[in-house]
Parts: C-alpha cells; structure tokens; sequence
DNA sequence: CAGTGAGCGAGCTTCCGCTTGACTT
C-alpha cells in the first residue's frame, strides 16, 4: 500500500496541512536545520580532530568543504525520521521555499538517503487548493539556493571563528565577532561617541495663547524682520553652535524679554491662512520586525518576550507564523480582514479595493505570509477569551491587520501665520475629516480612539485682517538633547533596514550582545560597554569592510547572484577568505602587528585618563596630585552602571582621587584606606608613619570592585592572617591569602616554616587547624610530587617510566616529558599498559606533525600536501 | 605608588539561522 512521508519544519505547520493531506500522508517535522557545523570542542569528531581546520569546521584547504554534523539535540528527530522513512513508498520535502529552507530539505536527503522517489514540495498558503496543487506541482531540489545558504553559512563561521581568536589575544577571552553582531555593536558605539562629543546648545522662544470665538489656542514666535528663529533643527550637534550655511537667528534671554514687552503694545493681526486636504494611509500589516517594535512601544515587551508570546499565540491557532518578512496576506486573509471592516466599522470605512503591500526591507525572502489572526474568519479579540499579554499582542496584530484593508484618513492641515509688530508668528491646525483606518489602529499610539482627539489640533475660524485677543504669552528656554541611545526596538528597526539578521534572529542578536558584555539593557535601552568601544575600535581599524553597515547588503546580492546561476560560490569564497586583502591574511598580520594592550584600552580626547578593560571589568588609569603636590599615577574600578557615553571628569576625578576613607576600625580606631599600589589595589589599616610600625595591609582579591568596597569586607581582608592553632609537632599554623592565593603556614619556629596552598574548597576564613593538619600532612606539590594513581615501570622500549597522575586539570598519562590527558570515564582498573602505550605514540606522532607543519609555513610559498 | 610561600599535562572560548521542548530556578 502506498505511503507517503511529508516532513515540513515545524510541528504546528505538520498539524495544519495533515488535514488537507490524504489519510496515507504521513507529516512530520525536522524542527529546523538537522544537520550543523561543529559548534565547539565537544562536537568536532575524533577522525578529524587533529586536522588544523577542524576547530572552524571547514576545510580551508580543501575548496572550503564543510563539515557537517547532527547536533545532540537533533538527534532523536533523525532518528524518528530515519524510522518513519523505513514504512513510505514516497517522500516529500515540504519545507520553506526560501534559501535556509531549501537547504534543510537537500540536508534531509543527505541524511536519510531515500531510496523511495523524492520530491521538492513547496506552498505559500495552507488551504485545500493551495495543497493539491502543491502536490500537482513538485520539482527536484534546488540546488544552487542551496550553494547560496551553504556559501552564507561558510562566510558566517569563517567571519565568527576567524576574528573571535584574534580578541581573545588581543582584547579579552570568550568575546565574539560575528557579521551581525559586531555591526550592531558598531551602531550602539558609533550612538555613544555622539552622545559623547554632544555639545549642548540653548536658545529661547516665544509662545502665546490667543483666543477667538472662545476657542483658545497656541502659537509660537516663527521670525523677526523676515529672519527666522532658530529651533532645535538649526544646531550642529558636534559644535552646539548653528549649522555652516545657517542664516536662522538665535535670540537670547534679554532680547526675548525685550520682544515680549514690545509685543504687549501691539496688534496680533491675523496675517495669512492657509488650508490644504491631505490623507494618510494605513502601515502594511505586521512582519516579525514590526511587530516586535510595535509591542516594544506599546505594550514595553522585549523582542524575546515577544516572541515567546507570539509563539504561544501561533501554536494554539491564533495567529499565523510569526517569523516572517512578509507584509503580504492571502485573499482569504484579505477578505477576513475587509469583513471584519464592514461588521464592525461599517462598510464606509472599506479601502476602495483591497489593499497589497509590498516588502520594503532588503533581503525579504517572504517564505511566508504577514503575521495576522489565523483562520478564514477573524476572530475579534473579545471572541478569543484570551487574557493578559496573550490577548494585548493578539488585540495589536488584529487591529493591524484590519486597520491595513481600511479607508485612508482624510485630514485638513491648517496654517495660519500671525503678525505682531516686527514679528511673526504661526500656528498649525489638524482636522480629521473622516478618521478611516484611523479608527482601528495608529501606529506607535495606544489607544487610537482616544488618539484621534490628540491628533487633532483645533484653530478657530480665522479670516486675514482680524485681531486676536491675546490671554498668555511667554519666553521659553531650549536645550538641545543629544542623540537617544538605541531602545531594542529602534535597533531592530535599523537592523531590518539594512537587512542585517533574519526574522528568527532579531531577538537573540540583543541576546548576543548582552550575554558578551558589550552591551547592558536597562529602562529599555541599550547601552553599550567599554568593551564594545574596544572591540569596535579594532575593528573598525583593520576590518573596516566587515564592520560596515552595507557588508550584509552586499554578500545577500553576492548570493542571489549564486543562486540564480550568476557567481560560482568558490571563488567568491576564496576572495573573502584567501584573497590578498582576504580574511585569513589579515588576521595574520593583524595578529602580528597589534601590540595587545592598546586594544584594551579605550581613550577619550576630552578626559585625562584611559580605561582598561581588566579581567574584573574596566579601569580607570590617570594621574593625580598627591599631598606632597607630585603628580602620581591613580587607578580606580569604574562603578558598574557608568556607560562610556556618561563618564564625565567630575566622576573620573572622584574615582582617581585616592586614598578613600573606608571608615573607621571600630576595634582600633584607626582609618582604613583603600589604596592603589603596583600590585593592585589594597586596603590599609591606619596612616603610614615612620614612627610606628609598617600598617597592616591587604590587597583585594580579584571579586571584590574597587567602586563598591565596604569597611566590612576591609576589616576581613585585614583580619589575615587567622592563628588556627598550635601544631602537634611543636609551633604555630596561620591561614592567610598572599602571591598564589589562599594558603596556610606552619611556623616551626623563628628560621622555619613550611607552607601549602589551600584546596578550592576550603575558605581562608573559616578554615580551622583539623583541616589544615590535614593538608600539611599531604605530599607538598612539586616535582614529581603529584599523586601517583598507577605505575607501569619503564618498559623497555621506553626511556622512561610511565605513570597514571592526578594532577591540577585531572587524570593523565606521564612518560617522560610527554603528557597525555585520559578521559574522565575512563576505568583506570582496566587501563593496560598497551593502552598507555597506544596513546603516547599518538601524541608523539602529533607533536612530529606540528613541527613539521611549522617548518612548512617559515619556508614560504611551499605548495600544501594533500592530507594522506 | 605594598609585600610576599610554589612549581608546573591543557584545552576551550567563538559565528548565523532554522526549529522545539527539556532542563533548572
């Protein structure tokens, strides 16, 4: 009997088209791509582990080959698929047609390797019509959108894999470099750099109330003698002072106080009015950037929360798929929407013919529809019994959807000019005629039934020539703002623009960002860090092409191009990885040339200091004028919630001036200082004074900030070292923190002592002389002081013996001066010597392989071996 | 600009995009 398999990526879209299938079609899901690039260590397999390309993942010397791998999580989706393939006579791979999904079906094939007829299948819509013809029309994969998606995938590990390395040695270890990432990064810093060289400007304006037929209204000094005033608009922000070119006239304080007098005495004589129809037309319904801009402003959830909530949403059929750049709707959907219009506005509020969008992003791919309510009838929100945010984000995608198939707006935009002596004013009014779409939804607005009153701005019936009576007028002063900070939404906004990132990845890019460090989220705005300033400064010095907002743009039309047949994938590859300004060689040489510390540092033309990305976070470093009126070096942790845009010399000098009062030792009476010394920063008890004896010091361990310090955790600090007890051979044990950490000392008596370190789990302060006994009683570590677990002698090929050895990163193989780690499982009862010998000639074999790997690179130009 | 007790096998971190649950808190 004949049995077919579809396999589709989702399980909620297996649902939903099982119904339309015949009862022998059998749905399932791939849950996404199946197959991946390694992502780390644990992943890469034995076989090619030693190979020097397989920490990236792809061959470089062998025309970029990847390798590919099931990931754990995937593993079991195989599995099910593999089993479910064994019982069908056909197969079709239903997934999106769009470049990742048409990669996800040629993985398929790959994996399960079908030896029943296989067939491409692909729809946009999931109706009955829709299907059937799906069915009618399969093809074969395609494959050079394929070549697309594995050249984008390649270009991403190699970009990602490639310039990460190069910060953990230059800047700080496990940050990250990705296309995407780093240029959103990039935008964050290149906001707070403006932010920084912000200059502020003032200015003053006039603003009065007029009244006729008892309606009041506003209107705003506009020019003087024909010269107009400046607004906000007219400075540069760099400078604070007007734009080059900017004929407008700032007025001062004075001048403005001595207008409002001189307009006391004169006429406001209606000068000019002006009328003029205008419409608006409604926002194309919602796509997943949209939508989580929209929910970001209005309902102030994150893209993350948003997307958790759609989900929810999507799979108990409320809505349509929620990852999309498509602003398109199906005719069912269309007409979903246009009855939904007649039911609830009336039919007048009907846009003339229904309404088509189209996509304005670059690189939409539109695998699916716009994201709207579910179903061939709409649901209202009041009819879905939904609740809380489930029934906002549902009220928010219905009302957009409906308000896209509405009339337009129909406005009157009114402008009347007012003049007063030598100076003339103006005012603007806003009628809506007929509200239209307006009625269901405004964009970035609330509520827009209440929005409607707001949007409109009432002037009375003016007519040229007539008085105004004048109830208010006075001065207003101006600053200039600098430049917001990006919110989430605003950057997904930009990151849609420019086509940077896919709808599935909106979200986690922020996620990225801040899980690296380069960013803090706080009041919906995100900030970048001083290692972002860092990193980017980096980049942008010797990458600059990879970090520039147009590079997504121009690798997507590189694509497109391969995959309509256009561009061969691999020298296109080789152009980014291995050409003379390629990837590979300027790594290398960026590797080479850059003396590290500059790169972890970040300097600020306007302040005299420098801050230093540490390893426990960015550091001040500057100088001071100490009390003997020298000039000194100071040091100081930055507080935790200071972002670069902020730092400002009232607090540079506040954290360089040292020493800090702690507080007072309440056992002593004396002072605590917090200290900075060549060593680190440290605490002190009491003044230096050459009469008493030195003051007892501490230096801070690598947890404790210098900006939040206590007098608390002071005093612990300075209570080392602890007297334990008395040791059963005679002399004292004290436990103390020093040079290598945390360790205890055994004083014997005056000439001799005998130390150990502590073990992780002990603390240096609760720590009690049992314990320390115990440890003193231990082998000191040392040469050949580690434990020894199994001993196999000195076999007699070999020159020295071998041994089985616990040491600091675990179990290991020792002979000689060769060492090789054994694997945690490993059973050691079982471990025969064949087996340690088996595996100190594997590492012999390697380290033979990377000397000469070696001398082949100093002997330029050498043409590579083919791998044996 | 403080003052001090060693000795010594590494290996891993990271990208972007497509998808859900299975985990823990």
């Amino acid at each position: 009997m004949d049995h077919t398999l579809v396999i589709v990526e989702s399980p909620t879209k297996a649902k939903t088209i099982r119904k339309f299938l015949p009862s022998n079609y059998e749905v399932l899901a791939s849950m996404g791509h199946v197959r991946d690039l390694p992502k780390g260590a644990a992943e890469i397999p034995a076989a090619v582990k030693k190979e020097k390309w397989s920490r990236i993942g792809v061959n470089t010397t062998e025309d970029f080959e990847p390798l590919y791998i099931v990931p754990k999580d995937k593993k079991k989706v195989v599995k099910e698929l593999k089993d479910a393939l064994k019982g069908a006579t056909q197969l079709l791979l239903a997934t999106d047609e769009d470049r990742e999904g048409e990669s996800i079906s040629w993985h398929l094939l790959q994996i399960l390797k079908p030896k029943i007829p296989t067939k491409r299948m692909v729809f946009h819509e999931i109706t009955k019509k829709a299907i059937n013809k799906a069915l009618d029309q399969t093809r074969e994969i395609d494959m050079e959108l394929v070549q697309a998606q594995e050249t984008r995938r390649i270009l991403d590990r190699l970009f990602g894999y490639e310039l990460s390395p190069l910060l953990w040695k230059k800047v700080a270890p496990r940050l990250s470099a990705g296309r995407v990432q780093s240029v959103s990064v990039r935008l964050l810093v290149r906001r707070e750099r403006e932010r920084r060289s912000f200059k502020k400007a003032s200015y003053w304006g006039i603003r009065a109330s007029l009244v006729k037929d008892n309606v009041t209204f506003e209107t705003k000094l506009f020019s003087l003698n024909g010269q107009r005033i400046s607004n906000g608009a007219d400075f540069d922000e760099q400078t604070g002072k007007l734009k080059q070119g900017n004929k407008s006239l700032i007025i001062g304080e004075e001048k403005v106080n001595d207008l409002l007098n001189t307009f006391s005495s004169e006429d406001w004589l209606v000068s000019k009015i002006e009328k003029k129809p205008s419409t608006r037309k409604p926002v194309p319904p919602f796509t997943t950037s949209t939508l989580q801009q929209e929910a970001n402003r209005k309902l102030r959830l994150s893209a993350r929360e948003t997307m958790r909530c759609a989900q929810g949403l999507y799979e108990r059929g409320f809505i349509t798929y929620m990852r999309t750049d498509s602003v398109h709707l199906s005719e069912q959907a269309t007409r979903a929407a246009r009855e939904c219009v007649s039911s609830m506005y009336g039919k007048e509020y009907l846009s003339n013919s229904p309404r088509k969008f189209n996509s304005t992003a670059r690189n939409a791919q539109e695998a699916h529809e716009a994201i709207r309510p579910a179903g061939e009838v709409f649901k209202t929100p009041k009819e879905t019994n939904l609740t809380g945010r489930d029934l906002s984000l549902y009220d928010l995608i219905w009302k957009r959807t409906v308000a896209s198939q509405m009339a337009e707006a129909r406005l009157t935009m009114i402008n009347a000019e007012i003049s007063v002596g030598d100076g003339l004013f103006k005012s603007s009014g806003k009628s809506i005629d007929f509200a239209g779409f307006f009625r269901a939804y405004v964009e970035g607005s609330d509520d827009p039934s209440s929005s409607l009153e707001q949007q409109e701005i009432i002037l009375p019936n003016l007519t040229t020539g007539t008085c105004l009576e004048v109830t208010n007028k006075e001065s207003t002063f101006h600053e200039t703002k600098p430049p917001a900070r990006y919110t989430e939404a605003a950057l997904v906004k930009v990151l849609e623009k420019e086509g940077i990132g896919r709808p599935s990845t909106y979200a986690s890019i922020i996620g990225t960002i801040v899980d690296r460090g380069y960013a803090n989220l706080s009041s919906n705005t995100l900030a970048p860090t001083f290692t972002a300033f860092a990193v980017t400064a980096l980049l942008e010095e010797h990458f600059p092409d990879l970090v520039d907002t147009t590079f997504t743009a121009k690798m997507e039309s590189s694509l497109d191009e391969i995959s309509s047949g256009n561009l061969e994938w691999l020298p296109y590859l080789e152009t980014f990885y291995k050409g003379k300004n390629g990837l590979e060689v300027k790594v290398q040489k960026t590797e080479g040339d850059i003396d590290g510390k500059a790169y972890r540092q970040v300097d600020f033309e306007d302040l005299p200091c420098v801050v230093r990305i540490g390893s426990n976070g960015p550091w001040l470093e500057g100088t001071k004028i100490d009390e003997s009126g020298n000039e000194i070096q100071a040091k100081g942790n930055l507080p935790m919630d200071i972002t670069p845009g902020d730092l400002d010399i009232r607090q540079v000098d506040q954290i360089l001036s040292g020493p800090s009062d702690l507080g007072t030792d309440p056992k002593t009476g004396e002072k605590v200082f917090l200290r900075f010394g060549p060593y680190g920063p440290y605490v002190q008890l009491g003044n230096n004074d050459q009469d008493k004896a030195k003051p007892r010091r501490a230096s801070l361990p690598k947890e404790l900030r210098t900006d939040d310090l206590t007098l608390d955790e002071a005093l612990v600090l300075l209570s080392l070292p602890r007297l334990l007890g008395v040791h059963p051979e005679g002399g004292v044990v004290e436990a103390d923190r020093g040079r290598f950490g945390p360790y205890i000392k055994w004083i014997k008596n005056e000439n001799e002592s005998e130390n150990r370190s502590l073990k992780k789990e002990d603390d240096v302060f609760t720590v009690d002389i049992k314990r320390a006994l115990e440890i003193l009683a231990m082998p000191k570590m040392g040469r050949g002081g580690q434990e020894v677990l199994k001993d196999f002698g000195k076999p007699k090929e070999f020159k020295e013996k071998i041994q089985i050895l616990n040491g600091r990163y675990g179990v290991y193989l020792k002979c000689g001066k060769t060492n090789v780690s054994i694997a945690k499982d490993t059973e050691l009862e079982k471990f025969s010597l064949d087996d340690a010998i088996f595996l100190l000639e594997e590492k012999l074999k390697d380290k033979k392989g990377s000397i000469s790997k070696k001398t082949k690179i100093s002997n330029k130009k050498t043409t590579s071996k083919k791998k044996s």
